[in-house]
DNA sequence: AGTTGTGAAGAAATTCACAGCG
DNA sequence: CGCTGTGAATTTCTTCACAACT
């Protein structure tokens, strides 16, 4: 009774609550390690890995440190068994079931993403509510009624919302009432949802204005043509 | 003599250094406040402004005294106003020129999608490096080799990175190069770039692994068969 | 009266620096 | 000897609470 992942499953080592923060940053660490095992490395430095993944090595221990797995002093951690490690913290050891919400064009381009599989995510499910999109076919799936999420005979954990802003609200109620987990949101809406969903939002729009905010700051740092080279 | 925003520019706004936080919460109100002023509303408060974009009212109130024009106390904040200057202070007069490289399905959905226009944000090149693509027409644009963009007529601000993982690397280098001052990257890689091109990351995966944390988290919290109802 | 702007307090995240271990 | 794990120091972010202003 020493074994922690005893189960394949998350048991015993979520204890602490660990911030979204952090849990934010597995999944690169747990990109980076794979990247890394790939070569036929089999350990890797805090220095290495921090790196690789754009944070600093002291955050990076002081992340790896919560999911319980040591590392070795004076090696580094295994790439195995951190990546390991970090998909079962993740609850990525049974396949999570993914529905796309919205066939239109934004929705198809995320259906067909090769990023999916190998990653712990199975896309089961694309809807939508438009009649002459139902029964089409993107990939290998037909796209179906959204009506029919709640009844979908697969237990549908996390929704991709690919919808106009206007619609999403109403879609995320549906995918609430279907005991969706957690919603990603293309739409540039805040998302009211009970709090049995976890909403991630993503936006396009959003992220180029940073970006703008940025790049119209050094326009006018440097007023004169040109830097200097 | 007075004006501040005179050549339309940020001029005399940008002193201090605002926190990268802080800035990619503007555009969520810049949205926000746009959505109001449509219903017609003149003023709003940060009470309501905040809980519309998902902040406390206080952050919005911290947040928005950093960009110089003042709200009125007693009454709100100048929905037309606030706009302007949230627009103004991103650099958004002038819209961005911003250039997709990838026309893959990503590319070619993004390339589409109808938030760019109205957001400050001018969609105006996609590259590919895949002779099979380039020539054919995606929208009102045309697919446009890679190599093109350093020379390309129109000075390119910001990139929106939509290749595979393996490409994204030479394709940022090449964008670094044509003098673009922002990436926003797709793919799921750290970009190494000069400290002139910021780059922003949209992992897909990621994000729905973070998702697949707190849906696995739950499941284990309530391990009976349904919650109630 | 009502709502902003903002110091001060509090909380959270990050970095430091080194003890502890392999 | 090298590299991790971690308390302590530091920095950054958020919240509080109220004076200032319309």
């Amino acid at each position: 009774m020493g074994e922690i992942l005893s189960a394949g499953s998350i048991e015993g080592v979520v204890r602490k609550d660990v911030p979204e923060r952090v849990i934010s940053r597995l999944p690169i660490y747990l990109q980076t390690v794979e990247t890394i095992a790939a070569t036929g490395q089999t350990t890797v430095s805090s220095e290495t890995l921090a790196t690789r993944s754009g944070v600093s090595p002291s955050i990076l221990r002081k992340d790896l440190s919560q999911l319980g797995r040591p590392g070795r002093r004076g090696v580094g951690y295994s790439c195995q068994d951190l990546a390991a490690t970090l998909r079962s913290f993740l609850g990525l050891d049974r396949a999570q079931n993914v529905a796309i919400i919205g066939a239109g064009r934004l929705g198809s381009a995320l259906a067909d993403y090769a990023g999916f599989r190998g990653r712990g995510l199975r896309l089961s499910a694309i809807f939508d509510i438009d009649a002459a999109k139902i029964g089409t076919t993107i990939g290998s799936l037909t796209v179906t009624d959204l009506a029919e999420l709640a009844a979908w005979d697969e237990d549908i954990d996390l929704v991709v919302m690919a919808v106009p802003a206007s619609a999403a609200p109403a879609a995320a109620a549906i995918a609430a009432d279907a005991g969706v987990r957690g919603i990603l949101n293309f739409a540039p809406t805040v998302l009211e949802t009970p709090d049995t969903v976890r909403v991630r939002q993503v936006d396009l729009a959003s992220e180029l204005q940073v970006l703008a905010y940025y790049s119209a700051l050094d326009s006018h740092a440097g007023t004169s043509e040109e830097h200097s080279n």
